[in-house]
DNA sequence: ACCTTGCATGGCT
DNA sequence: GAGCCATGCAAGG
């Protein structure tokens, strides 16, 4: 069947119709040719009304059922090639019900593009549109981004359909065609005319859509629906995911409905495949002098390959959305890049990663480059020398004269740039995060700077599934810390690391991130030393169940008098007044002076302070005080400020009390409040140094028996909460997802060993690091599931942060915002007890050390409290199964 | 002396 | 081991 025949007969395009066309004929499927079928009345109306199979294809071979409907659906011919979704898992899904399942709605075997069905549209014209977009991975507006692409795309030769698509659109040729198989070069071409072709109303969702998402959509429809959803093939092959042709789709988060953000996603998302080609002829109006296929001799499709995560935009549609533009524009994120100090600095340069300067930039063939246009996201329009310098045999690509855009920004080092496209235009956008910022900075340009390289997360966005993700590729997981804080950043990159650790800070923005609140630090404690337990019997265990939260030691100061005897220092919450109080006193969180009950003639705030004003300013030297340094360290960055919150809130818990009162000569070296003077557990029998061995699935000191146990126990409940979840969330679908830590850690586990680390008396000392030498170790890669437990790992976070591939990263992160913390609070100063020298050298010295860590991290106090108080030094060591960038 | 520019170096992936 | 890229550095203005 020819285009030229089917149009230029009188009879209607139906072959089982022998009616002559009106003369307005009904428009049916789009021909290859990009033609529509002409259809009499009769075959028109059923091809809108969606019945043309049911119709004329009844008795043909390719009906299939629905797998949720069961309603039967054709497959077999080219007027149903989009009226199903293959499934995955086999069998297919009518549209309807994939709508539902608001899964991919392209069968990538199909060469959707080859098939226009403009009343498809139409028959789907009772979807809401979003849902539509939705299943066809793209949006009115973003079907005017594929001419573009498709242009710069197809006519080079290497970007051709490859495989498998290039197989499957032959075979889908074939099967619709009659084995009629076009050449690929005349397929392109059908795509190119297709892309080009004005369609208008209605049928002009569809065309583009289809031929894009009938080659490629995966990747992008997952991102949009904010389902991580890849293919596997995208996943596991990147030759595979880097093809010529590409989608451009809009995010169902359409502003005004009429704005697709492309690819956006809180999850960063692969950019556009590298493979679309900067379009030449739009781009900022520059003349891409003829090189818009071919950089430096070689053809763009060399530059397929991935991007380094690192690159990937992360910005949410939330940040894009910021920008303005034309209602009718579409914005690509294309790459972002971590500013360097070098990128950052007075010299102006801003190096840009070569594939994505080769990608998405203009090809260029002198040094010298070109000036490129980049608007901000305010609109300001920069103008930045695009050019290279040769490299060894390559190339090292840089835009100049960023200083004015990045002073303008308020960027630095550590700060990030995205860089996006808008379609149609071809115009660069630039955007920014901040480093220390939680939002995205394409407007919110608030520095929230915690320099610690601890973060914190708000309310908002953990809720907002739009907003950042909660688990990012990297398994980025947000806790807010200290409900009161509203607004921290999400991530933050320190800038102080040295050049060497730049790489690490740059994958530290993979991070997960662990924060706690007060409450959910709770939930890492044990319980109340008179709490007694109900005992559930699992699996012939007795398990110790506590419902009631574990209470919150008081923060307090230790000391330590002329003749070396520790001192507790406590606050009065109401008068302030600093009280002394045994060491092994336990201290509910709030703690006023009629609780003192050690000191009855100072049982009233009345009563006068022992302290001088002297004696209490020593005790809050930053030294000794965590209080006084929090001050300071508040004064000086709010933010950092809340970091070290946090990680009081961690370090809070090293203060927890232990219900039998413990010496004070077995405080400085007891690691857990389970743990009594003369436990010879292998915690406590460890050397402070941290290089003591592991607890070994074998080992039955208290603490693992515990944590066995207890894992147990938390994992039944898990399973449920899980499945309850899910239900919850099916319903729940697209409003607001629940905070994925806080169930972990507000779980009421009562035992801090459950939750945390078994530590070592130093807060700073890494009983377990998780490092791989440990052959009895359960790798953290091992399902928490599978029965055992790797006792050195925190069971809760394993599980959630499973999918993660960035542990060590994250690791990393915490302990170097342990070591920030330590650092600023100078742990254990000299008037610490006997272990202080120790615990100080680790503070100070720990911080090479414990970066080597892989695994470990250990959130000490955040003063002498937990080495040396009955508290002991809350570890929490997240085990890395993965390391970044995979 | 300072800045800009172009290239080289070396750490890291 | 190759390539990338952050940064150093020398030459020139």
């Amino acid at each position: 069947m020819s285009s030229a025949s089917s149009m230029s007969s009188k009879v209607c395009f139906n072959s089982d119709c022998k009616e002559l066309k009106s003369e307005r004929p009904k428009k049916g499927w789009r021909l290859r040719t990009g033609d529509l079928a002409d259809l009499c009345d009769r075959c028109g109306s059923a091809y809108e009304e969606g019945r043309f199979c049911e119709t004329f294809h009844s008795n043909v071979s390719g009906w299939r059922s629905c797998e949720s409907c069961r309603k039967g659906v054709h497959c077999g011919c080219i007027v149903s090639s989009h009226s199903f979704v293959l499934l995955d898992s086999g069998g297919i899904e009518c549209l309807a019900c994939a709508r539902k399942n608001t899964i991919l709605p392209s069968n990538p075997a199909w060469p959707s593009s080859l098939f226009f069905h403009p009343p498809l549209s139409e028959r789907f014209k009772d979807l809401p549109g979003k849902s539509w977009n939705q299943l066809a991975g793209s949006g009115p507006a973003s079907w005017k981004q594929a001419p573009s692409l498709l242009n710069s795309t197809i006519s080079s030769p290497e970007l051709h359909f490859r495989v498998p698509y290039e197989v499957d659109i032959s075979t889908s040729i074939n099967k619709a065609n009659g084995n009629e198989r076009l050449p690929a070069c005349s397929l392109d071409r059908k795509i190119e005319d297709l892309s080009e072709r004005p369609v208008s109303g209605s049928l002009t969702l569809g065309a583009q859509e289809i031929v894009v998402n009938g080659i490629k959509c995966e990747e992008k429809t997952s991102s949009c629906l904010n389902i991580s959803q890849q293919p596997s093939s995208l996943k596991e092959d990147p030759s595979t995911t880097q093809f010529g042709s590409t989608v451009t789709f809009a995010s169902p988060n359409e502003r005004n409905g009429q704005i697709g953000v492309i690819g956006t996603q809180s999850q960063p998302t692969p950019p556009p495949p590298l493979a679309k080609q900067y379009n030449g002829n739009t781009h900022n109006g520059l003349d891409s002098s003829g090189e818009t296929q071919i950089r430096n001799g070689r053809p763009r499709a060399e530059y397929r390959a991935r991007l380094l995560p690192r690159y990937w935009p992360r910005c949410t549609d939330q940040e894009l959305q910021q920008i303005p533009i034309d209602s009718n524009s579409v914005i690509t994120p294309l790459f972002q890049k971590t500013l360097s100090a070098s990128d950052a600095g007075r010299i102006g340069r801003l190096v840009l990663p070569k594939k994505c300067a080769e990608a998405y930039f203009p090809p260029i063939s002198q040094p010298e480059g070109l000036p490129l246009k980049i608007l901000d996201t305010k609109g300001k329009e920069w103008i930045f020398q695009f050019r290279f310098w040769p490299n060894n045999n390559s190339r090292m690509y840089v835009l100049e004269g960023v200083t004015p855009c990045i002073q303008s920004m308020q960027l630095q080092a550590g700060d990030t740039v995205t860089f996006s496209r808008l379609e149609p235009e071809g115009k660069l956008v630039m955007g920014f995060r901040k480093a220390s910022s939680s939002t995205p900075s394409y407007q919110d340009n608030e520095t929230n700077k915690i320099g610690n390289g601890a973060s914190t997360h708000g309310d908002v966005e953990l809720t907002d599934p739009n907003s950042w993700s909660k688990v990012d590729k990297s398994g980025y997981i947000a806790k807010e810390v200290l409900g009161s804080k509203s607004s921290v950043p999400r991530k933050r990159k320190s800038s102080t690391l040295g050049s060497k650790s730049k790489r690490l800070r740059i994958e530290n923005e993979d991070l997960i991130e662990l924060k706690l609140t007060w409450e959910e630090a709770q939930g890492l404690l044990r319980p109340p030393p008179n709490h007694i337990p109900s005992i559930v019997v699992l699996e012939g265990f007795e398990f110790e169940e506590y419902e009631d939260a574990p209470i919150l030691g008081k923060p307090t100061i230790f000391t330590t008098n002329d003749v070396g005897e520790n001192i507790r220092w406590a606050q009065c919450e109401d008068c302030l007044k600093w009280r002394k109080l045994p060491v092994n006193s336990l201290l509910p969180s709030k703690w006023t002076c009629s609780d003192n009950s050690w000191d009855p003639e100072r049982s009233s705030c009345s009563a006068a302070q022992e302290l001088s004003a002297e004696q209490l300013e020593d005790l809050l030297a930053p030294n000794n005080s965590a209080p006084s340094r929090k001050m300071k360290a508040a004064k000086q960055d709010p933010d950092k400020f809340e970091a070290l919150e946090g990680l009081d809130t961690l370090a809070n818990l090293a203060i927890m009390g232990e219900g039998e009162a413990l010496p004070a000569s077995a405080q400085a070296t007891t690691k857990h409040p389970r743990h009594r003077p003369g436990c010879s557990c292998i915690v406590c029998i460890q050397p402070p140094s941290g290089k003591g061995p592991k607890h070994k699935q074998t080992c039955t000191c208290n603490v693992c028996l515990t944590v066995k146990r207890r894992f147990r126990t938390l994992m039944l409940r898990r399973e449920k909460k899980q499945s309850e979840r899910e239900a919850e969330s099916t319903r729940k679908k697209q409003q607001e997802q629940p905070p994925l830590l806080p169930e972990i850690l507000l779980d009421d586990d009562p035992l801090p060993c459950s939750n945390t680390e078994i530590s070592s008396p130093n807060h700073n000392q890494e009983v377990n690091d998780g490092s791989d030498d440990d052959p009895n170790m359960i790798r953290p890669s091992a399902s928490p599931f599978k029965g055992q437990i790797d006792l050195n790992i925190q069971p809760e976070r394993e599980e959630e942060l499973s999918p993660v591939s960035d542990f060590g990263s994250m690791t990393t992160l915490l302990q170097d915002t342990t070591h920030r913390c330590l650092r600023q609070q100078s742990l254990s100063s000299s008037g610490g007890a006997g272990d202080s020298p120790g615990t100080q050298s680790q503070s100070d010295g720990g911080g090479t050390g414990e970066e080597k860590l892989s695994n470990g991290i250990t959130l000490g106090n955040g003063h002498s409290d937990g080495d040396e108080n009955r508290g002991e030094p809350l570890s929490i060591n997240v085990s890395a199964s993965t390391s970044a960038n995979g």
